[in-house]
DNA sequence: CCAGTAATGTTAGTGACTAACATTATGTTC
DNA sequence: GAACATAATGTTAGTCACTAACATTACTGG
């Protein structure tokens, strides 16, 4: 073996770990355009080859979200009386608050990367189109109209991701968690929009 | 000049205009990662580095929405006294019929191709959220709440977007119009999500 | 120790896209 | 109508993401 690894686990697992730890590294460091492929494997003392064994593109080593099963589970565990929009919106918010609020550093950094380069943005709406299409699915299972389903998963996943996107554009003192909530409590079906929720 | 066009106007958004036609008939014909930069070109006669003086991307070929300034212009006439979001609502509901409904193919046949390729759809979030930018902005400068006012921005556009995907995945006899207009209805504040809006 | 499989490497290629520079068309001015 | 500026296009060579086919090494169980 030509390079023993640091840290000793010489499976699949920790190859995949490495490289997007290295990945992130440098896109923080000299940018996601910058960055090559060529340098994220040699950075972790792998061929190029080995990164695309591991991850399918580029944007792919800086995106990470396995929560649509959570999401799709939570919305579908609504009280199938309630608005269907009511619905994906309990939902959404039961699976943040499932989640334990991240509050180191690598979390923010990681959202801040992607939220100001497009392709990376890209590859979050593709992934909220992902959530859309579950959360439809068990919408519809409960008797949700289709169309219906289909736009309150979109607006609902819409105004999140914009609230989202702007918690990485500044900080104004408020968590992430704080953030989104107070994004999906602007979106509750009586709230007209008066703002009055703070 | 070696090729003499058929439609004699040597200028450059004939150029575009042809490129851009033949480019959509081969996406349309083979699909669009079947067709490469350099088949456009041969099809429109031209060479391959004329094509991407016009478009920056293969995918751009096959996209444009010049209807941000409207949007956001139909969103800032809105009564100020209307809570946010409904201000959002309004204006593209009234920026869609502010434009004539498109009944031909064409139009249909674009919106089919993008909606089933995750780049080019990828393409269209990212032409959101230029748009929902703009629309932030309007509401911003009449005193709206920044975080309300993009939360508002990207629930509207999702859910719209999320109709016009799923329009194109299969018609039921409504126009394009007509389903969008639903969807936004579908977005009322009043509507709790009961679906009554017919 | 040997066989099978997991993990990685090598090589060669395609195709989107860029940069630098050369060339042709077009319209204007004298 | 000849000189000239400018718009439009072409050529060449290159970088980089990504793929396919095949070879090679490490690890594991019998």
């Amino acid at each position: 073996m030509l390079v023993t690894n640091i840290m000793f686990m010489g499976n699949a697992a920790a190859t995949r770990a490495l490289l997007r730890e290295r990945a992130m590294a440098l896109f923080l460091e000299q940018g996601f355009d910058e960055t090559t492929t060529a340098q994220i494997a040699a950075a972790a003392g792998v061929s190029q080859m080995t990164f695309f064994r591991y991850f399918p593109t580029k944007e792919s080593a800086a995106l990470d979200d396995p929560y649509d099963p959570l999401i799709a589970g939570l919305v579908a565990a609504q009280d199938p009386a309630l608005p269907v929009r009511e619905r994906v919106r309990r939902g959404l918010l039961a699976a943040w608050s499932s989640l334990p609020e991240p509050e180191d550093n690598a979390v923010r950094d990681r959202i801040v990367l992607v939220a100001g380069h497009p392709r990376l943005r890209a590859g979050v709406w593709e992934n909220n189109h992902r959530t859309e299409e579950l959360i439809v699915e068990a919408l519809v299972q409960t008797g949700a109209p289709d169309l219906e389903a289909r736009v309150a998963a979109g607006a609902c996943l819409g105004g999140l991701t914009a609230a989202l996107f702007d918690w990485a554009a500044g900080p104004d003192g408020h968590s992430l968690g704080e953030r989104l909530r107070t994004a999906l409590a602007l979106m509750a079906p009586a709230d007209g929009g008066g703002g009055a929720r703070q």
